[in-house]
DNA sequence: CTGTTAGCGCTTTCAC
DNA sequence: GTGAAAGCGCTAACAG
């Protein structure tokens, strides 16, 4: 049932070597050799042990990708496109999470358990901190981020700023004057996090329109629909001029809408409520968005990293375009 | 950088051997060699390659998943659930996706990629043709079925008769006759998918309730909310009798609620509709559902899937409980 | 309790 | 275009 090289180069009448060759499409092979392995190899149902492989070769064909959580819109679209495009070249995805705890502070990144293991690395939407960072790059393969990166690292993102700004504006041009901005956690305080971006975007697009954006309208909550529910709440009950909300993810967009109706407050009557992503679902409560590729990233990301894997340059940033999605969730700023 | 063993046994003072048992906790080390050795091992960040380990003593730490698709409710939670149970034990997960394409057969399973690769198999929600299963099985390693899977092998999954019956016979207790069933795509024709079994439950509920249940009103969609938006369109164009809809999950009866606003309708007082899982984001619309733990499920097959590969046992079929958990989208039937 | 010695099943020079 | 042979870096008997 289970034959090793051996088996296929004594039925094909070759060497070992030349199996490997082979089967791995290597030049060097005679053509009419080639059909024969090939077909032996076939018909008796070998595939190279990818143990034995990697250890003679140094490969592994294998990309592990590191993410907070699965069950997550952004998270799952990515990496649905990113395991899809490596599966077309014959790579494996392994899946390594990295769970963010509510309020306590997330599992430290262990480098060292990926070492020999995976021939490139796609982080996705994890904002790490600096000496993770150098471990991971320490690990000597190649490091693809989606969503999230430091400055100087191959990313696939989308301009934040920029669409926070989008965000921020169809409000102000809808004239809302009391914009609350909804934020991921307060830990999250790298400079280059997608969170922070969006927040710098929203105080710009503020300024611009010479509005005020005081800290007690930037709200942190926890990067979910309940934990966007619960700092909606709190946010509306002691702020009850605020008119509309931008919030940082469609998700917690969707939590704010949830808290608006525990409050007894009509959107959009009552409150505006805007996101960015383009989540699935956003649809079901005609939920405004900017929205953004994620599948396309992961599938880009994927590629870029197959790309460096085998030896080739690729750009260091990869911006995405997004796209103002207006629904039922934005109105007109209720009057007086 | 990179050490390898010789150099943690070179400055331990002991041999290759002496190191590999003291790394892996295995007995008839002397308590203070074992320090040493680890000790040392930390120091030179000295993680064993997995290939060579593998390569050497057959196993692989490695599960591979099966599933469809990861961005849908049920599967992103089960993986979750899954992928943390394997890294706790230091397992790797290994993700195979096989897309399921709108209309088109599936591409089919193909299980010699999995050669050697993993020390066993996790299959989420994915109906299995006989022959794939058998090539599977084939690979010579435990398989754990979780949501559908055929019988005779070890499954965890919801009673989806059950599940069935609650949900209709909820609507049939809020005085719906014309109750129809939105259910996957008809290619999916195994007697013993979850699809297949929730329609025998609807069957058998109305058939208690002296109710009919004819052909027209079991409507095939795509397994998704686009899908169940669009059949459900049709149906109730087709059939504006009908005052009820129970859908074979969240995600489809979200397209329901989708479709009776397309056509609008409202829900609950014109259209009652319920689903089964407990999505995340039922809460969103009030989506009445029969809620099943999804990331419970896949903990405890990942759980009994390292049993298995332990050389234990475990009980063939797992049945988890579901609860109807009553919101808004269901309501007393219209009058007349 | 510890060391010695074979491999595990491939890939990769280096010859021919 | 093909083969021989030397590893890749561990684990698993088997001794002692």
């Amino acid at each position: 049932m289970s034959h090793g090289i051996e088996d296929v180069a004594r039925a094909a009448g070759v060497s070992t070597a030349t199996v490997s060759r082979a089967l791995r499409g290597l030049p060097n092979v005679a053509p009419s050799t080639r059909d024969r392995v090939l077909a032996i190899a076939h018909q008796l149902g070998y595939v190279a042990s990818p143990s034995a492989a990697s250890l003679a070769s140094g490969r592994t064909r294998t990309i592990g990708v590191l993410t907070p959580w699965i069950s997550h819109w952004f998270f799952a679209s990515v990496i649905e496109g990113a395991e899809r495009t490596l599966r077309a070249s014959d790579f494996d995805a392994l899946l390594h999470t990295f769970e963010i705890f509510r309020g306590g502070p997330r599992r430290v990144v262990d480098a060292s358990v990926l070492r020999r293991r995976v021939d490139g690395l796609l982080v996705v939407g994890l904002p790490l901190a600096d000496d993770e960072i150098g471990d991971l790059a320490g690990l000597g393969v190649p490091l693809v981020f989606v969503g999230s990166g430091p400055p100087g690292r191959v990313l696939v993102r989308l301009d934040d700023q920029l669409a926070a700004r989008t965000a921020t504006e169809h409000l102000i041009e809808l004239g809302h004057t009391r914009i609350a901005h909804l934020t991921g956690d307060p830990g999250d305080v790298l400079p280059w996090s997608p969170a922070e971006q969006r927040v710098v975007g929203w105080r710009e697009a503020m300024a611009a329109a010479g509005l005020p954006a005081p800290k007690e309208l930037e709200v942190h909550g926890y990067f979910d629909v309940p934990g966007a529910r619960e700092a909606a709440t709190g946010l509306l009950r002691s702020r009850p001029d605020v008119s509309a909300v931008f919030a940082s993810s469609d998700e917690m967009a969707m939590g704010v809408v949830l808290a608006a109706a525990d409050l007894g407050l009509r959107v959009p009557q009552d409150l505006s409520v805007i996101g960015i992503d383009g989540h699935d679902l956003g649809d079901l409560i005609g939920l405004t968005t900017v929205a953004q590729h994620a599948v396309e990233q992961g599938v880009r990301a994927a590629t870029m990293l197959l790309d460096l894997v085998a030896g080739g340059v690729v750009p260091l940033i990869t911006t995405f375009p997004t796209r103002l999605v207006i629904r039922r969730t934005t109105g007109a700023a209720p009057v007086g």
